[in-house]
DNA sequence: CCAAAATTGTGCGGCGCCTTACAGACCTGG
DNA sequence: CCAGGTCTGTAAGGCGCCGCACAATTTTGG
């Protein structure tokens, strides 16, 4: 119970809520701890239920008729998922997967439902959070029309670098292991072509590739070599703010 | 300025708002009415602006850097766009474009906000609109990825049939005048090859094509033949009136 | 009502990328 | 610590789709 408050309360987003509603909520939510590429949630799945992340890294994904699976989102420690249920009436048509060991906050949407009716500024902070998930998808929907697959990667890449981006030695290290695999199901490409691509920024020394590991040598010239300004990194203990231009 | 009023209160979601911040959003808010094919809004367009389409079609575009257009959504009467504005921080990156001559009401940021703070429900209710647009987007996401252009654009038939579907004697007519240009100009793809694909659904019996028209003859094989359900329509025998969200 | 623009139709060469196939390197669990 | 699974690298073949070119028809705007 503690440790559930506890997760709670530092996230952001239930920052917004008074101490009775917080433990409300937290007295008919549940923790779980998911196994490596494990099920969180299934489109079948009926239940009423948005998701915390509390740690580890789960990905939103999408099988199409064939069984080829498209990665709509990558979930990290304290954000939310699964959160549309409140409004859509329908089912799920996606489902949730643990990518590596993770473990989640169940909260039932009834009781997401009362938190929202009594706090305003609750109600704010989860429609700024979806909003900018719509911002963020509707970028990446953009980056995949009429792009090669060479730009659609390097898009990914500096999207990635973003959000999970952290300064090392050689360059911007993505703070994040993802198999070429991986990288296709976000881009909607095949392992084989994300590998040979990957193969030819490295060798036009634009990025060093190692076993699921990426780091950007050059921001700059992957960016200009997209036609799009450098992305500025999220601020990180002991590394230089950077504006790079 | 009645006119104004009129067509905010018609406007599901402003109903929720009280009389006198409904009066007071209304003062502040603009009419305008744009020529086919004109700007509404330019990404330079640094105005904190929120608009409501009142009368015709807009539709949300993006350039890619070598001049090629993707079209991100249509708005028609009684939709709400640009709303995203009152969070991001940071430049629009998209237009609006009228496709028709179109009417809408400008509704200065800030005064949406204040509208907002005043009322949970009215809260309440943008926050579901943003929400559907997402999961809207987010299917549209995903028939993109790893779909052939054929099926991408059969997709894209049920979906405007969904939105914009009428019934007439020969199956369900699109109530949308749309380019083959345009058209592919959604699904990312070419002008030719949407004309090709409309040719040989239209020799597999499954649609009829005229001059910016289209009619969904089968929808249950268009469906089936992308292994999806066939959408339900908003009609059955008779006329049913269009429903906003 | 007529000229200009927009829309649709069609064919062909080229190539980007998927598919298939195989193999070595690397991790992980029992 | 070894075996089986995962991840990466590479290459040949084929096809779907783009890019270009040209023409007929319809619509638009002055």
């Amino acid at each position: 119970m503690t440790e559930k408050l506890w997760f709670l309360k530092n996230c952001r987003v239930f920052e917004q809520l008074q101490a009775d509603t917080l433990a409300r909520l937290e007295a008919v939510s549940t923790t779980k701890t998911f196994a490596k590429k494990s099920p969180i949630y299934l489109p079948a799945d009926t239940s009423q239920t948005v998701f915390l992340l509390v740690k580890g890294l789960a990905k939103i994904c999408h099988l199409t008729p064939d069984g080829k699976q498209s990665i709509l989102a990558f979930i990290e420690p304290g954000e939310l998922f699964g959160e549309l249920v409140i409004f859509g009436e329908g089912q799920r048509d996606e489902y949730a997967e643990a990518v590596e060991v993770t473990t989640v906050v169940r909260i039932p949407g009834q009781a997401m439902q009362d938190a929202l009716g009594r706090s305003p500024a609750f109600t704010m902070g989860i429609t700024k959070m979806i909003g900018l998930r719509r911002q963020r998808i509707e970028r990446r929907l953009k980056n995949l029309l009429f792009l090669s697959n060479r730009d659609k990667l390097v898009h990914l890449l500096l999207e990635l670098s973003e959000q999970y981006g952290r300064k090392s030695p050689n360059g911007i290290d993505l703070g994040i292991k993802l198999s070429h695999q991986d990288l296709a199901n976000v881009i909607g490409s095949t392992r084989e072509t994300v590998t040979v691509v990957l193969g030819e920024l490295q060798s036009e020394g634009l990025i060093q590739v190692g076993r699921r590991r990426v780091t950007l040598v050059s921001l700059d010239n992957l960016a200009s070599s997209v036609h799009v300004d450098p992305p500025s990194l999220p601020a990180s203990p002991g590394s230089t703010p950077v504006r790079l231009s």
